[in-house]
DNA sequence: ATTAATGCAAATCGTTTGCAGCGGC
DNA sequence: GCCGCTGCAAACGATTTGCATTAAT
């Protein structure tokens, strides 16, 4: 076997979610899988995961979350339900801006926008 | 009095750098003025002071840092040298963009761009 | 005297790490 | 037998909180 079984639970965890879960979601997650399984291998692994490009991590406020989608890329997130929504905003003009405005040298461009979601919008409520 | 000398002070702090600071940064100076101050009644204070809408907090990975620049504005990290810089990026398209495309009404856009600043750059490094 | 804010220490939360033991080659 | 990975528990860094005391009106 190439890789235990406890890596391979806990990438294919976050490969099935789009829901950007935090380390303590996939470890109650796991446990039902693997009911002994530690809260310091989850971690073990997911910084692993990160290292060897498989899985991505980014902060929301100040905990981490874990997102199967390696290309670069932006979020929605909602400030009614807290929900976190995958996009691609184009971002060359940007980087071109960047540099001529700034000399700055951009090699990643993080976009985070918060407001409400379609679902949550006043005139759809309930 | 109308606030106490130490929410001033931390005040005061955080409006005469362009630093970002933490908490910790924030206290450490505080000491210096006022010896026995506590890294608590800090954190109450930064708090405070953002809720009151006088001073800004991010997170910068998973640490919170604090800004005296209330109005939405984004930032540039070097990746070489930690500094961030503030910078302000017109948004008005991304806005519009965001509502057609995705039916999401956005209130806050927040772009962090990360690379290499101008005094980092490797043709320019002594 | 009342009320808000303080210093201090303990608690909490997310995350990391040391270590002894186990599993696959 | 070796080496990497595990479970467990202790350690850690940032932040919050309970509490008895102090400062300002």
């Amino acid at each position: 076997m190439r890789f235990s079984k406890q890596r391979e639970l806990i990438q294919d965890i976050v490969q099935r979610t789009n829901s950007h879960p935090t380390a303590n979601w996939i470890f109650n997650k796991a446990k039902k899988e693997i009911s002994n399984i530690s809260l310091g291998t989850v971690y073990r692994n997911l910084s692993q995961l990160n290292k060897d490009g498989v899985i991505n991590i980014f902060y929301d406020d100040n905990i981490a979350r874990y997102d199967w989608n390696t290309v670069a890329h932006d979020h929605l997130k909602c400030n009614k339900c807290g929900k976190i929504i995958d996009i691609k905003l184009h971002n060359r003009e940007l980087k071109k801006e960047v540099l001529k405005q700034y000399k700055f040298e951009a090699e990643n461009i993080e976009i985070t926008i918060s407001g409400i979601c379609e679902n949550h919008m006043n005139f759809k409520e309930k």
